[in-house]
DNA sequence: AAGAGGGCCAACCGCGACAAG
DNA sequence: CCTTGTCGCGGTTGGCCCTCT
């Protein structure tokens, strides 16, 4: 179907967030809620689409975000997602709390890929790759048609009851021989009732217990009630301002909601530039 | 000390899914 | 059931920053 651009191209601001957009798309949030991205940009004063909006906030403002470098348990938990769920950024970061999909998809792209590259894994397909130049520790160098180089017994995630929870298990230094592929159109035909049976179970579960806390999500949004939003019910689900909201510059914004947090984390919070923080 | 190259990350783009009319 | 509009997702890119030479 035809689709129309998101937003207007004239007069849209395009590039880096200055700090007081920032602000304004904050201010705005915090005393409406999130509603109709379309409209946020309009009734915020932002010379944005609400698809840049909506961008900046869930990957950059968000209070809920965690910021810095993936742990190395977290790193192996996306190992062990992407293994099962390919690139399905969403669905792996609704496991990994405080994370985005961006995030995830970067930190992906600029070192998990070239980690298992190195380890003699492919990224793509989570099975030893076909050839080391040098002689590797795993010198079986078993074929990829279908392996399955190690029992579903040792993934950690084979079991259901695990929920996404990180565990030391997890967070070992193996690799995850996971034998089937990233994608479904690559998954092998002989596990693929199998996998498709695991991989439902898996985002079923996802359904019923994200490990991701959603309180963030204002309850206007969750009714999709576009108008009826209300300072006071919101406040009231506001539970995630009371943890992890590295980088949120709070000084900056001047917002008396923050007069009552904990000092211990606005120690924590770094000056925002115009990307608020860079944690390079 | 300065330039080149690469790494990293925030943001944009386009498409598919879904809901409303 | 079809059309239209919005949202969300994944891929890609632009540009800043760091490291190496």
């Amino acid at each position: 179907m035809g689709r129309q651009p998101c937003c207007d191209k004239l007069g849209v601001k395009k590039g880096p967030w200055t700090a007081e957009e920032d602000k304004k798309l904050v201010n705005f949030i915090l005393t409406n809620g999130q509603c109709c991205w379309r409209a946020v940009p309009k009734l915020a004063g932002l010379l944005r689409c609400g698809k840049s909006c909506r961008l900046r906030w869930t990957n950059y403002l968000r209070p809920d975000l965690k910021r810095g470098l993936l742990t190395e348990a977290e790193e192996q938990l996306v190992i062990d997602l992407h293994a099962r769920l390919g690139n399905r950024w969403s669905k792996i970061a609704g496991r990994l709390p405080g994370r985005t999909d961006n995030e995830i998809k970067n930190h992906w792209n600029t070192h998990i890929k070239k980690k298992l590259i190195k380890m003699g894994i492919d990224p793509v397909t989570h099975e030893p790759l076909k050839k080391e130049p040098k002689e590797d520790h795993q010198d079986q160098a078993s074929p990829p048609t279908n392996s399955q180089p190690e029992s579903a017994d040792n993934n950690p995630l084979e079991q259901p009851e695990n929920d996404g929870v990180i565990t030391s298990e997890e967070s070992s230094s193996s690799p995850p021989e996971i034998s089937s592929s990233s994608s479904e159109e690559t998954r092998s035909s002989d596990n693929n009732n199998n996998d498709e049976d695991l991989l439902m179970s898996y985002l079923w579960q996802e359904e019923v217990a994200p490990i991701v806390n959603d309180s963030w999500k204002f309850p206007a949004t969750a009714d999709d009630g576009k108008d009826d939003i209300g300072l006071a019910s919101w406040e009231d689900n506001c539970t995630w301002f009371s943890f992890d909201h590295q980088g949120f510059g709070f000084d900056e914004f001047g917002l008396d909601l923050f007069n009552g947090l904990n000092m211990d984390m606005l120690m924590d919070m770094e000056p925002t530039t115009s990307g608020i923080t860079d944690d390079h």
